[in-house]
RNA sequence: GCGCCCGUAGCUCAGUGGAUAGAGCGUCAGGUUGCGGACCUGAAGGUCGUGGGUUCGAGUCCCGCCGGGCGCGCCA
């Protein structure tokens, strides 16, 4: 991508991603100039990969590229490495934000990133304001890691080794082809997560999967890509049935029958059922539990997404598994597997070739009684999500269910679609755990921990950071008196603290004429980029704060492509350890020298903004005051 | 038995095949007559469960073993 292609409200690219560009170009034009031998037409060209190294001392960014090109091109790390920092230091584009280049054993480019680039990085963050941290779609697909692009500096890299007429021969084909670094529209993802039978309220064992869920779905979202969230529900058979039966019972003064639910929202529900209801229920006679279990499915379900409200998730869509035959999805789905030939019947049942595919065993989709299975309903789902024009579909499912991840997105093959394009997030079990002893979460048996009563304990705020800090795949041990105790000292509070402080400044700077009153919180104090560079490009302690706030485009990318949250906590505790720093070694309001404090007031605004934007990432609020 | 996930500092957990394995909490020792002390500086603390293998390089990839979780229905 060159500058031509970047209109000013698009999502700014990462520095890093400048970076890899300008290193993708150096490569091309060393095999050009014929520094560097082009890769072998039988090899694919290594992806080029930019890291932050730990080590201060090798530079802001660092590429193992010579190390990897090392064997195909058959040369020494150090020799190539040579080549492509040669190249690099003559780049004439003017957004390479590489101000130095230094070759270390065994092959590393070490690169440092221009002042001046950083300082006008810093502007453009003040000025996307709430924006900053967004970036554009990425160029490779979300699932599946790394394809090879068919174009692009890789590709003009590999042509080089079979010079055609008019294509590698042309300087800077490769790096100036006209690529298109982003799709004509963003992709358009679904993400199905909670999706709990609405027999009871939620507890707190489906708040992990509330929590990833709607993390994602932010983290996408920043990532350029269009997200529905969705809830997918069942509102008919045995369990709603069940449900309606215990309601019924508690009213009419009976015993919950056997297998029925006992919580205390059931008594609630009795109480609740109007005189009308009941009477209708009762003229259906033998479909009264059913008629009353959809009146009580429905009024928990309204209750459950009461509870998601406080949770800060909310929901685009809500489709409940009756729709999917009353419109007709499982008639259609299982037409069009039939047309494929993978269905088959046997012992009265309809099979699902699912082995076809490297499943262990065949899938029942429709018992021999006639009644279709859980997995006829998944597959009526898959075609009318994909009929609603998703490229995309994300399930956040419970760690239980990796048994039928199989068979879904086989059958997603088997009706035509992509099965890269069908994704399951399985999230590990959360044990609650009190006094030492597992406290069970069975509806039926009415003992568990609701939403509600956990957020009342410990807030919303300090419930998502322990949720966005942890990878889905770790089972946690959650002890609430534990967790009780520690979310004062939650590391949540150290970021807020930190936006609560840097919000109190503007307001001292304001009152010293400083800055504009107003917007000292809101809008930004922006001098000019010269003003910027003049006050603030000589003192490495404000260039240390201004380079780790431009990583969070970064963050977002990495979090958007590994679907994990992890990085992103990580990031705002550094962030705000790093302001803190710089608040205790650098005075920012200060009447005496206006036009440092200025610069400075300039800077911690722009810290402010991606302190705020990082934690809206996470859903978590950003006081002004603590 | 077969399959999937997990095992990293006292605790809770990070760590896209790269350079000296990190953070928070806890522990210990320090720090403020200036913009918020819910802060800052430093220290101690690790055979990355274990044994092999792959390679220039392995906490990371492959195989075996040990320990923990989950799944293996014409249940949902």
């Amino acid at each position: 991508m060159t500058d031509r292609d970047r209109h000013p409200h698009d999502p700014a690219p990462s520095l890093r991603t400048l970076v890899r560009e300008a290193v993708e170009r150096a490569w091309v034009r060393a095999v050009e100039s014929d520094a560097l031998p082009a890769m072998p037409a039988d090899q694919a060209p290594p992806e080029v990969e930019i890291t932050r190294p730990d080590n201060p001392e090798h530079g802001d960014f660092a590429s193992n590229l010579a190390l990897k090109l090392a064997r195909p091109l058959r040369r020494s790390p150090l020799a190539i490495a040579g080549a492509i920092a040669d190249e690099l230091r003559r780049d004439p584009a003017p957004d390479n934000p590489v101000g130095s280049v230094e070759v270390a054993p065994p092959g590393f480019l070490n690169l440092r990133v221009d002042p001046a680039a950083v300082l006008r990085a810093v502007d453009a963050a003040l000025a996307a304001g709430p924006a900053f941290g967004r970036v554009p779609p990425m160029r490779v697909a979300a699932s599946g890691p790394l394809h090879v692009p068919a174009s692009g500096p890789r590709a003009a890299a590999m042509a080089a080794t079979v010079p055609g007429p008019g294509t590698a021969a042309e300087p800077g084909a490769g790096a100036h082809a006209p690529v298109p670094a982003t799709p004509p529209r963003p992709p358009h993802v679904n993400v199905e997560f909670v999706s709990a039978n609405p027999t009871g309220p939620l507890h707190i064992g489906n708040a992990r999967g509330a929590f990833v869920g709607d993390l994602l779905c932010r983290v996408l979202e920043a990532a350029g890509q269009r997200v529905t969230r969705e809830y997918y529900f069942n509102d008919f058979g045995s369990q709603v049935r069940q449900l309606g039966a215990s309601v019924l019972a508690i009213r009419e003064g009976r015993e919950i029958p056997e297998g029925g639910y006992r919580g205390a929202y059931v008594h609630d529900l009795a109480a609740e059922l109007p005189e009308e209801i009941l009477a209708r229920a009762l003229e259906t006679g033998a479909e009264a539990d059913a008629f009353v279990g959809r009146w009580a499915s429905e009024r928990v379900r309204q209750g459950i997404e009461a509870s998601l409200a406080h949770l800060g998730v909310h929901f685009d869509v809500w489709t409940s598994e009756g729709s999917l035959y009353s419109d007709g999805w499982v008639d259609r789905a299982v037409e069009r597997l039939q047309d494929g030939g993978w269905l088959y019947e046997q012992d009265g049942a309809l099979w699902f070739r699912s082995t076809a595919f490297g499943d262990d065993k065949d899938r029942v989709v429709r018992r021999s009684n006639g009644e279709f299975t859980y997995f006829g309903s998944d597959i009526g789902y898959l075609l009318q999500k994909f009929d609603r024009g998703f490229d995309h579909l994300v399930y956040v499912w419970g760690a239980d269910h990796h048994g039928t991840v199989a068979r879904v997105r086989n059958a997603a093959q088997a009706l035509g679609f992509d099965k890269a394009a069908v994704e399951m997030l399985l999230i590990a079990w959360v044990r609650f755990v009190r006094d030492g002893q597992e406290v069970s979460m069975s509806k039926r048996a009415g003992e568990f921990i609701t939403l509600d009563e956990l957020l009342e304990e410990i807030g919303v705020d300090a419930a998502r950071w322990f949720i966005a800090a942890r990878g889905h795949t770790s089972g946690i041990d959650f002890d609430i008196e534990l967790a009780k105790k520690q979310s004062s000292e939650n590391p949540v509070y150290y970021v807020q603290y930190a936006h609560a402080r840097i919000s109190s400044i503007l307001r001292k700077a304001a009152e010293a004429g400083l800055a504009p009153a107003e917007a000292g919180l809101a809008s930004a104090v922006r001098p000019a980029a010269d003003g910027l560079a003049s006050a603030l490009g000589d003192d490495e302690i404000a260039l240390g704060l201004a380079k780790l706030l431009l990583r969070l485009p970064e963050v977002v990318e990495d979090a958007a492509a590994q679907h994990e949250t992890q990085g992103v906590t990580a990031y705002a505790t550094e962030l705000a350890t790093a302001f803190h720093a710089f608040y205790r070694d650098r005075r920012v309001v200060d009447t005496a020298d206006p036009a440092t404090s200025r610069a400075r007031l300039a800077l911690v605004t722009a810290t402010r903004i991606t302190l705020a934007n990082t934690l809206a990432l996470l859903g978590i609020s950003a006081p002004d005051s603590m």
